[in-house]
DNA sequence: CACTACCGAGAGCGCCGCTCTTGCCAGTCC
DNA sequence: GGACTGGCAAGAGCGGCGCTCTCGGTAGTG
């Protein structure tokens, strides 16, 4: 069958792509198993019916699968943040749309553990981040702060506390350099920025208290704390009750 | 020398304590260096000039050496941030003493990176911490709590937002329990029990940022940056300026 | 149809945690 | 002071790991 209308050269490229695939599917499984620091090559090799040195042939190293694992992950994070975001009917409801997309955070970590720690957890030894996933990891806050955007838009946001401007403007340039990048509020006084880092900083440390289990004994409802925190980082930027 | 002065049975005890040191000391060396997942049983034992299954009769796994190492680096960082906290001498400016205990925190942790992922990075996979590195966890936690409880008995704290106190109450009550049986501000209203749990939570958070590099690009300098989110939180708490 | 590029399998290197056995020597007791 | 025994270091070994290299077969290619 010499079929000249599919594509030549991409008969064994096919193949080439299905199986890396599965081989991603199967390391995917295993990680939300075990955690990432149990991921091991030789084990998604058995699971996908092949010698371990045979993945080799379609994975770099140990290290290459875990950062595709890390863009795949972030991405159906912040999938999950932006749905649950946009599923508000009330866009001028920003109270509710960051709750929305706060709990989603949670949400989606409690229940794929494993995905979690590998985003989130202590770096592998000696892994350096690629920028690949620098991209995709930003997506879930970016839905953070076009929430606190649109509220500051819409009038609704008192102003700040307008002390000590500004060294708070070069502390967080970067900050505002990397959102005016992405055409986000790039005019928010600093104030506003620092409040929402520290926002963002404090619902990544709630969950990380709760998976990682240091909130033991202290909070009884971790879901019900969650919101109580949620909420409470809402009315300090402005945008609660 | 039949030396009966000297305690009968230590002298294989005291060898005993004095080797179980040195394979502690130089495992903490390794965890300095290389952190706590590169940690090899076999290397301590290499960097002691023993062979690797002469450890396991002072160790008893890779496990117990992990938690012997935990304990002793809660232990650390606790009395770094009591002694930074109980250096400063004008007791009722408790801003001062926030902050001074919230900079050892950060202090310490970027002066020990490896210590710091073993006591607040991902749970080594299948490793539960045994009851024995909770007492030694705490400590830190307990200046803090400290310093907030002295400004609330002096007076300075302004009444926090009274509302929906009924389920706040029920929510932090193990807190409050653990507070109250060592003898801390057993009256605190929830609400400040709920900032001061959201404050700890935020100052880890932020030396997590920066420690596991999700900082980077975002904020110019991560000290200036945390002094800002620590002296933000005191407000927050009613202790700031 | 010949061929070559690609692929899977296997063996192997050095590392890991952990266990079991062996032989020695020091601490202990009579 | 001498016999003994208990703790100890060392070695070999098990299974598992990441990763590399070589080899033979086959499927896609010109």
């Amino acid at each position: 069958m010499r079929d000249v209308t599919s594509t030549p050269r991409t008969a064994r490229a096919l193949a080439r792509e299905t199986i890396t695939q599965e081989i991603l599917a199967a390391a995917r499984a295993r990680l939300a198993a075990d955690g990432p620091a149990a991921l091991s090559l030789r084990a998604v090799a058995r699971d996908v019916g092949m010698v371990s040195s045979a993945v080799y042939r379609y994975v770099e190293n140990r290290d290459a699968l875990l950062t595709a694992l890390i863009v795949e992950c972030y991405d159906e994070l912040g999938a999950a943040v932006e749905d649950a975001e946009a599923a508000v009917a009330e866009r001028s409801d920003v109270t509710t749309r960051w709750l929305a997309a706060c709990r989603a955070v949670r949400t989606w970590s409690v229940a794929h553990p494993g995905e979690f720690r590998l985003l989130y957890g202590t770096p592998v030894p000696g892994y350096a981040a690629p920028p690949d996933t620098i991209d995709p990891a930003t997506r879930l806050v970016l839905v953070l702060v076009r929430v606190v955007a649109d509220a500051h838009d819409g009038g609704t946001v008192p102003p700040l506390s307008p002390t000590a401007q500004a060294d708070l403007t070069d502390l967080v340039a970067g900050a505002r350099d990397f959102l005016a990048a992405r055409g986000l509020i790039t005019d928010a006084p600093p104030e506003l920025v620092v409040r929402t880092l520290m926002a963002w900083t404090t619902v990544l440390g709630t969950v990380s208290f709760e998976m990682f289990g240091h909130l033991v004994n202290t909070v009884s409802d971790p879901e019900a704390w969650f919101d109580v925190v949620a909420l409470r980082l809402a009315a300090d930027l402005g945008i609660g009750l």
